[in-house]
DNA sequence: AAAGAAGTCAACCGCGGGTTT
DNA sequence: CAAACCCGCGGTTGACTTCTT
């Protein structure tokens, strides 16, 4: 497959960005739109690769972008599609309406693994490769490669050794566990001092928005029009997980999902403002419904 | 108070898939 | 059909912050 280089790298800027460029960017996308991320720096007079600004724009100035303080039931969730998903955190995130998958691969490489290792009573870790990311330890390079090839079919069979049974929700937030942010005063660790985005108008590409809108008309989340002949069982209706009236709940993922879509399954959206409300049958159906599309 | 350790997270890297030429 | 190109993803890095001693 023909690849070219990311960008040529002579003068070009690198690292943080500052204010000037967030803000150029930003309203070179809002004048613009996304896409065209190659030739953006250039027509944005960006010194920036067109990669940095899709990654500064999906990860920090994307309107609809929540920082920090991700909540118990955000929480949850995450450790839940983990298990079932693996590290995909594309497909993480976009259950999670307002965060990106680099907040989520972060939270989880920082906090959840710590938790649930030390943690006997936490779930059971996806049987990814479980990084091993340590700062000290530099040099370390890559070993991944082929195994990405392997991704889909690496989140099927690695699903397949998945529990039939999802630990109750108490397990997973016990005191230990949670997010220190919201129960452990002294130990509160709020990470806010960056800006924070929050708009109704949360969406991560043009594209996302149009199957978003149709995949949202279709009721609870399941399109049966969607539902290609590989489908050899119906779905169940789901019934509403979370508020899918609210308007700020995203679809983003549904239409990308390949893995979900393809079989017509639609996994709801956590809303930006509702939570679980602590409904962990609804969880154990959703992920019962995975195991059964795996 | 200072130094080192540990934690956090924004940003980078390189790859693979999909699309265009 | 193959090459070129674009995009998005997941893993990793390193600067910075916070904690511990």
């Amino acid at each position: 497959m023909g690849r070219s280089p990311c960008c040529s790298k002579v003068g070009l800027r690198r690292g943080p960005w500052s204010t000037k460029e967030d803000s150029v960017l930003t309203n070179f996308i809002q004048q613009n739109g996304e896409g065209q991320w190659r030739s953006l720096p250039k027509k944005a007079g960006l010194l920036r690769c067109g990669k940095s600004c899709r990654l500064r724009w999906m990860n920090y100035l994307r309107p609809g972008i929540k920082r920090g303080n991700i909540s118990e039931d955000e929480e949850d969730l995450i450790v839940r599609l983990h298990g079932l998903l693996g590290n995909r955190w594309s497909l993480i995130a976009g259950r999670l309406p307002g965060r990106t998958d680099n907040e989520i691969k972060n939270y989880w490489n920082t906090h959840l693994l710590k938790k649930l290792k030390t943690t006997p009573a936490a779930p059971p870790l996806h049987p990814t490769p479980i990084p091993t990311s340590n700062p000290n330890q530099k040099n370390k390079k890559k070993k991944k490669k082929k195994i990405k090839s392997n991704d889909k079919n690496k989140t099927t069979a690695a699903a397949a050794e998945l529990p039939i049974k999802l630990p109750p929700k108490e397990e997973t937030s016990n005191k230990d566990q949670r997010g220190a942010d919201e129960i452990d005063p002294p130990k509160t660790k709020v990470y806010l001092p960056k800006p924070i985005r929050v708009s109704s108008t949360f969406s991560r590409t043009n594209s996302y928005d149009s199957l978003a809108s149709g995949a949202s008309n279709s009721d609870a989340g399941y399109a049966p029009e969607k539902a290609p002949e590989v489908l050899s069982f119906m779905p169940v209706q789901w019934p509403p997980l979370f508020d899918m009236d609210d308007a700020d709940y995203g679809m983003c993922g549904a239409g990308e999902d390949d893995f979900l879509a393809a079989t017509g399954f639609i996994l709801p959206v956590l809303s930006h403002s509702d939570s679980l409300s602590g409904d962990v049958n609804m969880l154990e159906k959703v992920y019962d419904e995975y195991l059964q599309l795996l």
